[in-house]
DNA sequence: CGGGATCCCCCCAGATACTG
DNA sequence: CAGTATCTGGGGGGATCCCG
């Protein structure tokens, strides 16, 4: 675990937890869902995130950044500065597996419900 | 966000969040891959999760169980007491999501590396 | 053998203030 | 507008000990 020390934040035992360290954040699932949809601003994004601390959102794209996951452009081309965040090829490259977890995830939640409703155990 | 309290540990904003939570813990994936290709007891967990303390390997298999991935059969027809751990039926549903999670991996650390390594940028 | 209970430390994340 | 710097506390996780 100490031979491997790639650039990115990986040093992990298998793939699959390399997939969930880029995933893993407090604000992540939700940024990305965001950003899937359509380009955000950083003010944009923060305003659709209620509870999220810019301290945390710029840590959060910051490390999404680190991972090649989404990109930023800044226009300087006059002031105020504004700068726009959107998906990488990369970043692209994970929809469909979002989207699968996202259904994952509502199966999952139906099937609870149900489940400790009628109380089987 | 306190209106939907259900049993489950969840109160997420989207069920992709959901899946990552359930997903999320120190040794879970590891736990999980290992328990994709077999029943295991306690003991011959710890030894495949080389780091992983007794406290921790407790938690997160309470915690998987909790949310009804695994489960756990005790045998107490004899002393010692053996407990073996296996994945329900909502944890094999699991299992596809998580080979594409692993596979994404993979790829993603090839194409990380490539880049890095010719540093286009 | 398969766990809990307890203590303790460190890091994550919130609050607040400052800056180009 | 889009962030950084600093301070601070609460919780996650290691180490250790105990129990059925």
């Amino acid at each position: 675990m100490d031979a491997l020390d790639m650039k990115t934040r990986h040093g992990e035992l298998c793939p699959l937890d390399t997939t969930l360290k880029i995933l893993d954040g407090k604000w992540k699932s939700i940024i990305l869902c965001r950003l899937m949809e359509q380009e955000l601003r950083y003010s944009e994004l923060l305003k659709t995130l209620p509870g999220c601390t810019r301290r945390m959102l710029s840590l959060q794209l910051s490390q999404l950044e680190q991972d090649q996951i989404i990109a930023k452009e800044i226009d300087v081309s006059f002031i105020p500065i504004k700068t726009s965040y959107h998906l990488t090829d990369l970043g692209k490259s994970l929809v469909p597996l979002i989207k699968s977890m996202d259904q994952w995830g509502e199966m999952y939640i139906k099937t609870i419900q149900d489940t400790t409703s009628s109380e089987i155990i």
